[in-house]
This record gives C-alpha cells, structure tokens and sequence, in this order.
RNA sequence: GGGGAGAUACCAAAGUGGCCAACUGGGGCAGACUGUAAAUCUGCUGUCGUACGACUUCGGAGGUUCGAAUCCUUCUCUCCCCA
C-alpha cells in the first residue's frame, strides 16, 4: 500500500491525497460503505461500482469467521473473489464487536473469548489469530484487533483498556510480520489508537501507535455516544501527534458534518453505517439536509428523491413513491435509499477532495455545514 | 318461519360489578440509529391541559347499585344453523 498527499487545505489540516492498494487507487479524502458480512446491505456490485463508485468497502472478521467460516473463505479464494469485488477490501477486526456485543463477551489478557451471536458457540479471538483470519480473508487494509471502548467510561477503565490495546497491538504487528499474504496481493495492517475521551491517554496512545511505524494508522473509540465536540477534540489531539504522511482513518464516523469537520482535522479515510441502516430506516442525506422519508409530508411529493443526486435513483423514483416503500416495507424502498445515501456521502468526500484540491476547502465546508444539518 | 351467537376506541380483539380512559396486535403520527446481533428499536395515539387533573366514552333508551363496558328490561342492527 502507498499514500500520496497531493493536496493540503491551506485554511485547515485537510488533505487530498491518493492511497494505492493493489486492488485500487483510492482518492482520499475517503468514505469506504460498510459491508459487514461482505455484502454492502442492499447494494449490489453494480451499483457499488457504477453510482456509488466506492474503491473501497469494509467487511467485518468476526461476522465473516462465523459465517460463513474460515474453510469456505479459503477455498473461494478470499473475500474479493467470494464476492466478486475486484477494488479494495479493508476488514474490521472485530474490535467494534468486543464493545456492541459486550454482554457475549469476557477479555483476557490473551484475548476475547466470545459467544457467537448466531448459535452461543464459544470463540477465542487472539490478536494474533485475528490477524491469521484476515490474512484468510484476504482484505487490503486488516486493521488491529481492540477493545473499541464504551461511553461513557472512567479514566481507570481506559487507561487499563488501553493497555491491553497496546499489548494486542504489538501482538499483532509481530503475527503480521511473520506471516504472508495468501492471494498474490499485498496486505497493510493499521493500528488503532484508543484512549477513551481522555486527552492524556489519547496522546499516549497517538504516540505509542506512531512508533509502531505502520503504513497507515486509525483512531477507534470515538462515535460511541459522546459529544461531537469531544470527538473532534479527540481527533485533533491525536492527529497532531500520528505521523502526516500517513493515511489516518477514523473508525465508525459519521454524520456528512462529522465527516467534514474531521476532514478539517486531518482524517483521511471513513466508513459508517448509517448511510444504509438509516437509509433502511427512512433517512436521506442530501446536500441540502435530511429528510425523514416516512413523514407524511412527503406523501403526495411526486418531485424526485434528490434532484442534485448522481446516483439514477434519484431522479427515477419520486420521494412519494419512496416513502410509500419505506412506509410499506418494501425492499426496494430500503434498496432505493441506502443507494441514494452511499451515493451522496461518496459525492461528497470527492468533493472534498476537489475542494481541497483548489484549495477552497474552508470556505466551501463552512458553506456546506448548515446545509448538511437542515431537517428538511 | 324456528333456533343460536354477537354488537368495545381508526381496524381486529381482550375485559363480564370498583385495580378501566379500557390488555394486546395492526394502522396512524413522531423520534432514535455513527469500525451493523438492526428491512431494527422507542414514544404517543378519546377531548382539553406542559403536568397534577378535569370532562365525555364500550350499539340506543331505561333501570338496579355507593359504584356498570360488565347485572336487569327493552329497542335497533349483524352473523350462523335448521326450514
């Protein structure tokens, strides 16, 4: 994997560059859609790559190890073939796992033992073997395994979270060194930064995570239930200390206004679901705010979903009709606006990256923010 | 013509003397959702009021009772079975 800068914003610390994996050539800044069990939720391939035009996507270790398992992923050939995704892959390690299924799971100092939320069965999830899984599956970018840690969360829990965090960190650099890649390609691996919303701990682990020395870094932890102020203050700590040259991913962000304010702060790379779970629950974003789809104002609104939009549903189905889906439950309806939603946010991290380009970052963002937050 | 069952809020459907402004679904209205256990979850849904509360409700009318959606009388309507 390389990264290139091409581009600072003069106004902010926002970047335009260009990372390059052997799958893709990923402008960034960068929204990668999330998909989980290595389908993007109601997006198939081809409007992945045509509307959406996503060079990136996620998919998740622990959802992929439990199903549909190690064995089948190695006689695909991976997660690319599986799938039939010839652009980039990058594969959570399961960290998020540890926080939202907390209740399945007890951490050892090995690892994390968990309880399959499909059928109980017990797994011990290593930093080491986590790192053997997604050479297995093959992704691009494998990312650390964590403990994505809970807010709100006292200092003695983060600081001895991070601890372990760290300790599965070199772990795991250490499997990922001494182990290959299995398909031809070659595989980065991105540590994370933890450290809760403790501005102490977050420079300690920006610092420990930095002298690891990998080709790209991510901050975890955030987007968990705090306020966004606290998070960009996070994101701004931490990026003064993780290495410029480097790509910088904040994990699980955000909002069109998160992900544009941490642009500003430096961020380079992004993935969420909400594009398509809101999406899936009657959420639109668009350049001119959000719409809540099921609202009966919408009923007899037989103007296009977006009429700014790129991608063609947009301008081929009226938001009339789209709620009647949503309303109705109606798969289309779910299909319809996760499509639209990915296709928004891609449109607008390539905007950033012209903006940014042009040197027109600030001006254009601040233009941008009060849109982004109408409620339409 | 004879026999039987039933009428409860937008719909369906509980409730058979006080804990009932009335269970529960659905529908409707609104909200939530941030490295996906989510095509999920939450709230409200007689009227007025922020709320305490007040007022009008369980087919119609009348009655019994301290008290009725619940018991009695009667009327209206619906459904089923036999002719």
């Amino acid at each position: 994997m390389e990264f290139k800068i091409l581009h600072t914003d003069p106004g902010s610390q926002a970047r335009a560059g260009v990372i390059r994996t052997d799958h893709s050539e990923i402008r960034t800044p960068v929204f990668m859609p999330v998909g989980t069990a290595g389908s993007v939720k109601g997006i198939h391939q081809r409007d992945l790559l045509n509307d959406v035009n996503a060079p990136i996507i996620l998919g998740n270790t622990y959802h992929l190890f439990l199903r549909p398992g190690l064995e089948i992923m190695k006689e695909a050939g991976g997660l690319h073939r599986f799938m039939n995704w010839d652009r980039s892959i990058l594969t959570d390690s399961g960290g998020y796992q540890v926080f939202s299924l907390a209740a399945n799971r007890k951490l050892k100092p090995e690892g994390a033992w968990f309880s399959s939320h499909i059928d109980g069965s017990r797994h011990l999830f290593t930093p080491e073997s986590i790192v053997d899984i997604q050479r297995i599956i093959g992704a691009d970018i494998t990312m650390a395994f964590d403990e994505c840690t809970p807010w709100p969360c006292d200092l003695k829990y983060a600081r001895e979270s991070l601890d372990l965090t760290h300790q599965w960190l070199k772990r795991g650099l250490k499997q990922f060194r001494e182990t290959e890649p299995l398909y031809g390609h070659n595989q980065a691996f991105f540590p994370i930064v933890q450290g809760s919303v403790f501005p102490e701990l977050r420079k300690e682990s920006a610092h420990f995570v930095a002298e690891q020395g990998a080709v790209g870094n991510a901050i975890g932890g955030l987007s968990v239930g705090e306020p966004a102020e606290e998070m960009y203050a996070m994101v701004d700590v931490v990026n003064s200390i993780l290495p410029a040259d480097r790509p910088r991913y904040l994990m699980g962000v955000g909002t069109p206004v998160n992900i544009l304010e941490a642009i500003s702060l430096g961020v380079d790379m992004f993935d969420c679901v909400m594009p398509t779970r809101n999406g899936r629950n009657g959420m639109l974003f668009t350049a001119r705010g959000i719409i809540n789809i099921k609202n009966r104002k919408w009923i007899n609104d037989f103007t296009p979903v977006d009429p700014d939009g790129d991608s063609f549903v947009d301008r081929q189905y009226s938001r009339a009709y789209l709620r009647h889906l949503i309303i109705s439950g109606e798969m289309l309806g779910a299909q319809i606006a996760s499509l639209h939603n990915l296709t928004f946010y891609l449109w607008l991290v390539r905007q950033a990256f012209e903006e940014i380009s042009r040197g027109t970052y600030s001006t254009w963002k601040s233009k941008m923010i009060p849109a982004l937050s109408t409620r339409l």
